[in-house]
DNA sequence: TATATACCCGACTAAAATAGTCAAGTTTTA
DNA sequence: TAAAACTTGACTATTTTAGTCGGGTATATA
C-alpha cells in the first residue's frame, strides 16, 4: 500500500508554493528546481489543482501559480480529491454483485474496508498545508 | 491507493478459519469454494501465515489448517506483517540520500506520510480478527 | 503399504497501473 | 514580437500485482 508520486509531488509542491508565493507567483521551473521534480509533471499536476481552484495561475513572463486560498484553508484531503487520489482501500462492487448479501465473510471484511476509509480521510480531512509549514518552523529553529 | 488482494484474501481466509475450524482442520480447497479464491494463491498466502504461525497445517488426509491462536489474539495488524504489507505510505530513503536535511520541504511532507503511517498502523492494531465476527453475528440477526 | 489428499516452494507470466515524456500548441507581457 | 509560461492529449517504458505452473514432500487411512 502505497502513495503514488501525483499525490505527493502535488503536497511537496503546495508546500513550497505556500513559502514562497506569498509575493509573486511561483513559476513550474523554480518548483521543478528546488523539488527536483520534472516540469512536464508538474505540468500535470497543476492542471488538476488549478481545475479545482487550489491554485490558480498567472500568464505571461514572470508568471506563475499562485495559492488560492490560505494555507490553513487548504485541507490535504482536497489535494487528494484534486488528483482523483481519494483513499480506496478496494473497489468492491465487482464482489458485491455476486454473492454479497451481508452476511457472507467477503462483506465482513468488506466492512473493515470502509472503517478504514473513513480513518485514513478523516486524518486528511483534519490535516491542512499550514500545518506542515507550522512544523517546518519548529524544526529549523 | 489500494490495498492489495493478497491481504484481503489473507483476511477474508481467517475470517472463514475462524468461522469453521473450531474442532477440524480446515482444507484450502473449501475456503477457495467458499471464498471464491484460486487455490494456488491460497497456498502462497497460508505459506506465510503458517512461517508466521498465525495458523498451523495439518497434513494427510482430511488435514488442513487452524487457527493458532484465539481469534482475539489476532491482530488484524500481524495479518499484514505477516504478508510482507506493512502499511507504509512511501519509501523515501532514496530521497534522504539527496538533501534532505529535515528543513527541506521534501522532509515536511515525510513527516506528515510518517504521521499517516502511524496513524493507519494504529487502526490495525486494535482491530483484531473476532471483531469481525462479532459484526456478522450482529448484522445476520 | 499404497495412494489419495493436502501442504510446500520457487519460478514464471500476463495484465494493469504508474511515472514520466513528447509534441504541438495558446496566452500574455515586457 | 519573442520569450516566458501555461494547456492539453497522446504516448511509452517500467514496475507492480495477481495469479499460474510444475514439480515436489508429508501423512492418514483403507
Amino acid at each position: 500500500m502505497k502513495l503514488n508520486t501525483k499525490s505527493r509531488y502535488a503536497v511537496m509542491a503546495l508546500a513550497d508554493l505556500a513559502k514562497f508565493s506569498s509575493q509573486n507567483p511561483v513559476s513550474l521551473r523554480d518548483i521543478s528546481l528546488r523539488q527536483n521534480i520534472s516540469i512536464l509533471y508538474l505540468e500535470q499536476i497543476f492542471l488538476k489543482l488549478k481545475k479545482n481552484f487550489i491554485v490558480r495561475s498567472v500568464r505571461g513572463v514572470n508568471g506563475g501559480y499562485v495559492l488560492n486560498k490560505n494555507p490553513q484553508d487548504i485541507k490535504i484531503a482536497e489535494i487528494f480529491l484534486a488528483l482523483d487520489e481519494k483513499v480506496k482501500t478496494m473497489a468492491c462492487k465487482k464482489d458485491i454483485k455476486k454473492s454479497c448479501t451481508g452476511k457472507s465473510v467477503k462483506c465482513i471484511t468488506h466492512n473493515l474496508w470502509d472503517e478504514l476509509d473513513i480513518h485514513i480521510n478523516s486524518f486528511f480531512e483534519n490535516k491542512k498545508l499550514s500545518d506542515l509549514l507550522i512544523k517546518q518552523q519548529n524544526r529549523a529553529q
